[in-house]
RNA sequence: GCGCGGUUAGCUCAGUUGGAUAGAGCGCUGGCCUCCGGAGCCAGAGGCCGCAGGUUCGACUCCUGCACCGCGCACCA
């Protein structure tokens, strides 16, 4: 069987390198910038400028607009100041070229053995080129929160899968994850649910599919519920929330069983925590939490609740709204508890950022928390974070129990993996049963993430089975694909590649090779806007131009054998950021499908 | 009413600090050699980037106004 190789460098030291550990965009622009002042420009003008890629080839590998902000700053005209510029910069060994373009566009032409050098020197860092800014650092990642005694349906499914996605990211990138699954364990169903388990349990039922029961048992109290039947329930929330016996049993059951169908689901989607603090977890504390805010002046009582209220001339967004952190009848609620877990969090990991990933409804909650931490705990140094994603809605519209139309997410996995079965069967029937099974279990549950990953987070998404389950296309499977075909090559090369036979003959491998030395870039900007579908972006270009070059360029019947060692190492080169890649989207690389 | 989003090809959607000729998938049309995997590749048709102004060397991108759609705004999460 073939093995990943393991990168060796072809350099003595790490410091002989050219290209160091800046990045070839910085380093461009500090090009750029020194030539700049040394014919009397003020960089200062301008700041965080880098340069780019070019869009098109015949523009040079990378530009740099640096000369339309300085004109801009300065009142000078641009492509006359841009040749003053080019004229005064000092000669690279990496830059084979340069020119002024168009109205002052500054274009580089980069040297073939500097871009190889510069990959070498990518696929033999520790991180393979994903740059490493998180080391030391720490994040508390909060995703998925299903609540307790329901299954998991499609609305779950953009948290979870955005979620720890986000969360692969950062550990891909040296952070310290505390991924937590805030579930809600807590609140006023549990006494309905206690009063429908004692009326209407169906022991049997419960037995064969425990959350399949108590989600009959929920909608029964819905729909048959009589008032006795709610004022018992509210009874039997007070005794359990008192702590007794029998309902403290039945509520551990109930999330106990709940907890083994949530992790069925994780674990075939990919998806697992550090964290499984609920909203429970933090119960005991809400009342000195109110008392806090109340003694601090920052929360108030208002018809017979405690609030918090932001003035007309509050901040942005808060003007004139309000908090309800306790109601009348003295229950807490979720703002009460997520000021506790702050609390929890701060305490217990001290983390540099805090970020929560949930649906566009919750922004206006989360500034109102984050906004009353601050005033509660000026001095708690962290960054708060809400990434929110926008609303997957059904063609006919709203998503409701109610309605019967729930989609559950153990469903769309299944329905996934029998689809990716059936093109598993057509098209390799000569791989065995069980591996054809194992093909269709990582394809389609790939395909479940990569569908909803490589959209925009922000944009709302209208749920259609065939477009989750496409297998065609941009997808997943397509990626997949394109790796095992790097992988097949590999199995016939019996060559091991090597980082010295890396190199550039021609316009397709010079194309893979300048896409392959973005990967970190992509990574990094992808994280820093909480927006994976920029990576799944990347990748499939990473797959696009590799096929292209595949098509174009013979690999193991190249004309000579320095074609087929140097192909054989891009290929690999390929395989490696590919490999990379799929670990943070949670994709399973197949040397075969 | 206030706030947050959205409006880009027939459909579903990308479009990173404002950059050179606005991209992809699906669908449609036409191609792919006895050679590394056809879940693939190549070519073509298809656009008033919601409307109207503004900012500037340059606007899908920034600003203002308008139209339509979605969501949120005190005791659910």
């Amino acid at each position: 069987m073939w093995t990943v190789p393991r990168w060796v460098s072809s350099r003595s030291t790490f410091e002989e390198s050219p290209v160091s550990l800046v990045t070839i965009p910085e380093m461009l622009h500090q090009m750029v910038a020194n030539a700049a002042a040394s014919v009397g420009c003020d960089n200062s003008l301008v700041e965080g400028e880098q340069a780019q890629p070019t869009q098109n080839p015949k523009f040079g590998d990378y530009q740099s607009n640096h000369a339309f902000r300085l004109a801009r700053a300065m009142g000078e005209n641009p492509r006359a100041l841009a040749e003053k510029i080019v004229s005064a910069l000092v000669a690279h060994p990496a830059v084979v070229s340069t020119s002024v373009a168009g109205p002052g566009f500054i274009n580089f032409s980069l040297s073939d053995s500097f871009l190889s050098a510069h990959l070498q020197d990518q696929l033999c860092s520790e991180g393979g080129g994903i740059p490493q800014g998180g080391a030391g650092r720490t994040v508390v990642i909060d995703y998925s929160s299903p609540n307790v005694a329901k299954r998991m349906h499609v609305g779950h499914m953009r948290s979870t899968i955005i979620g720890n996605t986000l969360d692969r990211m950062h550990r891909a990138q040296g952070w310290t994850v505390i991924a937590d699954n805030h579930i809600g364990d807590w609140g006023t169903q549990f006494g309905k649910l206690i009063v429908a388990w004692n009326r209407w349990l169906d022991a049997d039922a419960f037995a064969a599919d425990p959350i399949c029961e108590l989600e009959r048992l929920y909608v029964k109290f819905g729909n048959d519920a009589d008032e006795a039947a709610h004022d018992l329930a509210r009874a039997e929330t007070a005794k359990l929330q008192a702590g007794d016996a029998v309902n403290n049993a039945l509520w551990s059951r109930f999330i106990s069983v709940s907890m083994v169908e949530f992790d069925r689901v994780y674990g075939r989607l990919g998806v697992a925590f550090d964290e499984v603090l609920g909203e429970s977890f933090y119960n005991p504390v809400l009342p000195g939490v109110v008392a806090a805010l109340k003694a601090e002046g920052i929360a108030e009582e208002s018809e017979g609740a405690v609030i918090i209220r932001w003035p007309e001339d509050g901040p942005k967004g808060l003007a004139d709204t309000v908090l309800v952190i306790q109601k009348q009848d003295g229950a807490f609620l979720y703002g009460t508890t997520d000021l506790a877990t702050l609390a929890h969090r701060k305490k217990t990991w001290s983390p540099e950022r805090v970020v929560y990933v949930t649906d566009t409804r919750q922004q206006l909650h989360f500034r109102q928390v984050f906004d009353a931490w601050g005033a509660w705990q000026p001095d708690h140094g962290m960054d708060l974070v809400h990434t929110w994603f926008g609303m997957l809605v059904l063609p006919e519209g709203a998503m409701s129990t109610r309605k019967g139309n729930v989609i559950r997410l153990m469903d769309l996995v299944d329905e996934a993996v029998s689809r990716a079965r059936a093109v598993a069967d057509e098209k390799s029937p000569d791989l065995s049963e069980d591996h054809r099974a194992a093909v269709a279990e990582a394809v389609g549950t790939a395909a479940i993430r990569y569908a909803d990953l490589s959209q925009n987070p922000q944009s709302n998404v209208t749920f259609t089975w065939d477009k989750m389950l496409s297998l065609e296309g941009n997808t997943a499977p397509y990626l997949m694909y394109s790796y095992a075909r790097c992988r097949s090559i590999q199995r016939k090369g019996e060559v091991t590649p090597t980082t010295a036979a890396l190199g550039i003959v021609g316009p397709f491998e010079r194309a893979l090779v300048m896409h392959l030395i973005r990967f970190g870039s992509a990574v990094a900007s992808a994280t820093a806007v909480y927006r994976p579908n920029l990576l799944c972006d990347y990748l499939y270009e990473t797959a696009n131009i590799f096929n292209r070059f595949y098509r174009e360029e013979k690999v193991l019947s190249a004309a000579t054998e320095a074609d087929k060692e140097r192909r054989l190492a891009l290929v690999e080169a390929t395989a490696s950021v590919m490999r990379r890649g799929f670990a943070m989207l949670g994709i399973e690389p197949l040397d075969r499908m």
